[in-house]
RNA sequence: GGGCGUGUAGUUCAAUGGUAGAACGCUACGUUGACAUCGUAGAGGUCAUAAGUUCGAUUCUUAUCACGCCCA
């Protein structure tokens, strides 16, 4: 009979639709009466699914999923964010085609653009987590701005700021001269690039001597207000205090001393522009120097510059300044270096150090909760390592500059009157009401034009998505949240800040856990990316190999600590494992292997049966506990395992003969039994794969023994049979006894196909008694003729050793018994070198006090059993002549 | 410079203070009515290097080397 081919196209939709169609991903009330809960890491609306998002959903869903079936009542809260300057970005360049920009069409026009920008394409990523199978509750879907979260935003703001731990002041940030925007040292990406190292004199006011300075950005030169030495230099010793002449800006500065000047670095001698750079600034502010902004927002030189350097580009008027400086014989050195060049991660430009004013939240303060709370294991990260890196950064942690110089994002709820008081409130009125106390004369009030960081909404997200600030029967039944699963990369920008906001506006923290996970790279371990053109598309392999194969290989690569090296071999190799359960079910439907009502486990008789079973309840242990502890590799391995090599390989091969016998008990016991392993296999199997499982459940008709979707059954809950025991080992034993006659088979070249009579040449053999129990299958899958009564030894004869039992097998063929004696004897060799090192083991008397008893009693064990084997395959040897 | 991590079969990765495993790849044989997206058998490892702790180290400690990441 032929079978049609699983079509994951074609399920993979049906089922999906079907789930949410039931609102099977809802919470449910559990017999457990226990929750669990997660929150997405929410993706930007801007976002399309890469394999980032691929391995962190499906980690997530393979978690929900388990524990829905284990009876806990799960939420697995959904949502995107807005990220501003991302969003903004894309839809300005979209005005640019229809020759508009944003300040033609005004704030508010602008912002109505991007909703509909937003309602058009920004669903697209939840589209395709549906694809990869994601079981979050989608009718609970959040978005950062939504009205609700923009509620709360606006309240956390209002109450940080009047516990003063959000504050308005005039500092260097990071500028973005590309975006015009100010952004967080988070976003600044530090790089390595080849740079010049300009050596200019400067002359020194009424000498002919000069000072050289080293610098890598000579334009910054027009806002100098200082030359800092070393004060243990002894080289300029003579001339501090006196001026210097900044040449072509012709303004004179002082030589200082500042141990910030390094006396091994470049000439000893820098020059210092305390609105242009970090470290100038402290030495400005130490020294009280003079700020000189020479740089406008898009980063052209401004009216404080020399005069024909106005509105030039910042590389522009470098490259002219360079060539003036050499005209005139300023310019004493170029030098070819190495450096860090601050970009931004969003624009790709370099960032200026501006002085502007802006909003920051004092996160030393709130970052204090949060260090309390991991290191008393309130919340726990796996890896652990993750922890000490989260405490290096939390300790060390700089003010955050969360105001963004654009206009979509949530508009900082801050009011200013002419009198440059400013109002925090939530809304206008309250602002009014503020404002009115303040001022007796007369006023206008206006909103502050800039808006919040996103990551400050996104902060929010464990609390706000369930309905925060009001005491939602959400917020108190799944807050905090179980389990927050992200990547490494995200753990500064979201993690810890959600940890800050969380605990400083909840009881309790907002995860128990952290799971992170590692980079998904290429099968080189490259980074993907797509100038390098290594990137693989997660939608691709789903639509070539389906989200099960898909799932199931980042899943079973995810080994804590480790990067995930993807490559097309590997999902290929896990399409062919679900296309063997596929075909292993056909058999099962073939042979009218029907599950006619659920069993009792303790009532099975035949061996095989009661081996399966105890393979099967080992599997699902080792499956429940990896996933708790995080081994999703381990788990996946484990499964992988049973379902191939243990119920395919040998059960289904032990179980064709007896589907063909006509011993009716053992019979519709087996045809039952399989099929009630296979419902097992799907349960098991169904966190990592959920499309196939769901799908064959629904082929198999189990939705009527088990009165369910496979997505809501219940974990098997078998306990293991001691009785089976026996049994087990029984079966274990006649599989490596078939197994060692199909390697003699190979070994001396006998056709596999060949049935052998079998001899016993043990008194009272278990392996006889084995096999005769066994016979009807072992027959046949072992390719046993019968069981001789009478020692057989001819040419056609070769004796074995299968668990220290010698058995001769009898071809119809001739064999080549003295290559099997050079085979013996190889092994005999191997044998005593063994045996020796065990001996001189156990002749160390250090090594009898000092080891445990039990391993002292094993090695004797081994021994005892290497020495018979070893006789016996001298005899074997002795016997060939 | 500081921190974190990694180094085990051809490749990707596990495990483990006392016999080193899997998957993929490779080799040979095989189309027996679930499956060639398959089966059977097999080859393949000085566990990066050195020293130390220990009766015993791939595993623990230290150093070195190589690679990766984060921070300055």
């Amino acid at each position: 009979m032929e079978f049609k081919k699983y079509n994951h196209t074609v399920e993979e939709k049906k089922i999906s639709d079907y789930w949410i169609k039931n609102n099977f991903f809802k919470p449910k009330k559990g017999k457990l009466n226990k929750k669990f809960s997660v929150v997405i890491p929410p993706p930007n609306i801007t976002g399309r699914l890469h394999m980032g998002h691929a391995l962190n959903n499906s980690i997530q869903d393979v978690i929900v999923r388990f524990k829905r079936m284990k009876g806990f009542e799960t939420l697995w809260q959904p949502g995107t964010d807005h990220a501003g300057i991302a969003t903004q970005a894309i839809v300005e360049q979209n005005l640019i085609k229809e020759n508009l920009d944003k300040n033609k069409l005004g704030r508010e026009s602008f912002i109505k653009r991007i909703w509909s920008w937003k309602d058009e394409s920004g669903g697209i990523i939840i589209d395709q987590l549906k694809k990869l199978g994601c079981s979050c509750d989608w009718s609970r879907i959040r978005f950062t701005m939504d009205k609700d979260l923009s509620k709360a935003v606006i309240k956390v703001f209002v109450n940080l700021y009047n516990n003063k731990l959000i504050y308005k002041d005039k500092k260097l940030v990071n500028w973005d001269t590309q975006l015009k925007t100010a952004i967080s040292d988070l976003e600044v990406d530090q790089r390595d690039v080849q740079s010049q190292l300009y050596y200019i004199d400067y002359p020194i006011e009424n000498s002919d001597k000069k000072i050289t300075i080293a610098t890598t950005r000579p334009e910054t030169m027009m806002g100098d207000t200082a030359i800092a030495v070393n004060p243990k230099d002894e080289r300029y010793k003579s001339l501090i205090g006196r001026n210097v002449v900044i040449p072509l800006v012709n303004r004179n500065i002082k030589i200082i001393t500042d141990h910030y000047a390094d006396p091994e670095q470049g000439s000893g001698a820098v020059k210092i522009t305390p609105a242009h750079d970090f470290n100038d600034y402290d030495v400005g502010k130490r020294n009280n120097l003079m700020i000189i902004n020479i740089f406008e927002k898009n980063g052209s030189i401004n009216k404080n510059g020399i005069e024909e350097f106005i509105g030039l580009d910042r590389f522009d008027a470098r490259k002219l300044l360079i060539k003036k400086l050499k005209e005139k014989g300023y310019l004493s050195k170029i030098e070819s270096i190495k450096n860090k060049v601050p970009y931004g991660d969003r624009s790709n430009t370099i960032i200026e150090p501006l002085l502007t004013e802006q909003w920051f939240v004092d996160a030393k303060k709130l970052a204090k909760k949060p260090i309390k709370i991991v290191s008393e294991g309130k919340t726990t990260f796996y890896p652990n390592n993750w922890t000490k890196i989260f405490f290096q950064w939390m300790k060390k942690i700089e003010p955050w500059c969360i105001s963004r110089q654009i206009w979509w994002g949530h508009r900082i709820p801050a009011w200013y009157d002419n009198y440059n008081n400013i109002f925090v409130a939530e809304n206008k009125p309250e602002a009014l009401k503020l404002a009115k106390k303040k001022n007796k004369k007369k006023f206008d009030l206006r909103q502050e034009t800039d808006v919040l960081d996103t990551w400050f909404s996104s902060a929010l997200w464990p609390f706000a998505t369930l309905g925060w600030p009001k005491k939602t029967r959400e917020l108190s039944k799944f807050y905090p949240t179980s389990v927050l699963v992200t990547g490494f990369d995200i753990i500064f920008f979201w993690v810890a800040r959600m940890l800050m906001m969380g605990n400083y506006f909840n009881k309790n923290t907002p995860f128990n856990k952290v799971y992170v996970h590692a980079l998904v790279r290429d099968e080189k371990g490259q980074k993907m990316s797509k100038s390098k053109g290594n990137v693989i598309d997660p939608l691709e392999l789903i639509k070539e190999y389906g989200a099960d194969s898909l799932r199931f290989t980042l899943i079973s690569m995810a080994s804590p600590g480790r990067d995930v090296k993807l490559s097309k071999d590997r999902v290929t190799g896990n399409r062919n494992f679900i296309t063997k359960i596929w075909s292993a079910n056909n058999f099962l439907n073939l042979n009218k292997c029907k599950l006619k009502k659920n069993i009792n486990p303790k009532s099975i008789k035949l061996p095989i049966n009661q081996w399966l079973y105890n393979e099967y309840i080992e599997t699902q242990n080792l499956v429940a506990k990896n996933l708790e502890k995080f081994r999703f590799d381990e788990a996946a391995k484990h499964i992988y395992k049973f379902v191939w090599h243990s119920y395919c390989d040998w059960y289904l091969e032990f179980l064709k003969p007896i589907l063909n016998s006509k011993q009716n008990t053992e019979l519709s016991e087996s045809k039952l039994f399989a099929s009630f392993i296979m419902a097992n296999i799907l349960k098991m199997l169904h966190p990592f794969m959920p499309f196939f499982t769901e799908s064959v459940w629904a082929k198999n008709n189990y939705k009527k023994i088990f009165k369910t979707n496979l997505i809501l059954s219940q974990w098997p809950k078998y306990k293991p049979i001691t009785k089976f025991n026996k049994n087990h080992d029984s079966i274990n034993r006649l599989i490596e006894f078939i197994s060692s006659i199909r390697s003699t088979k190979a070994e001396l070249k006998i056709t596999p196909k060949l049935y052998c009579d079998v001899f016993f040449n043990e008194k009272s053999s278990k392996l006889e008694s084995i096999l005769k129990r066994n016979f009807k299958l072992s027959k046949q899958v072992g390719r046993i003729n019968d069981i001789s009564k009478f020692k057989i030894s001819d040419n056609n004869t070769v004796q074995i050793l299968s668990m220290n039992e010698k058995i001769s097998l009898k071809f119809n063929e001739d064999i080549d018994l003295i290559s099997q004696k050079e085979r013996i004897t190889v092994k005999i060799d191997k044998l005593d070198k063994q045996i020796n090192s065990l001996k001189n083991k156990l002749n160390n008397k250090a090594y009898l006090r000092n080891a445990p008893k039990d391993i002292v009693q094993n090695d004797k064990k081994l021994l005892k059993e290497l020495t018979v084997e070893d006789n016996k395959l001298r005899s074997i040897v002795s016997s060939i002549n």
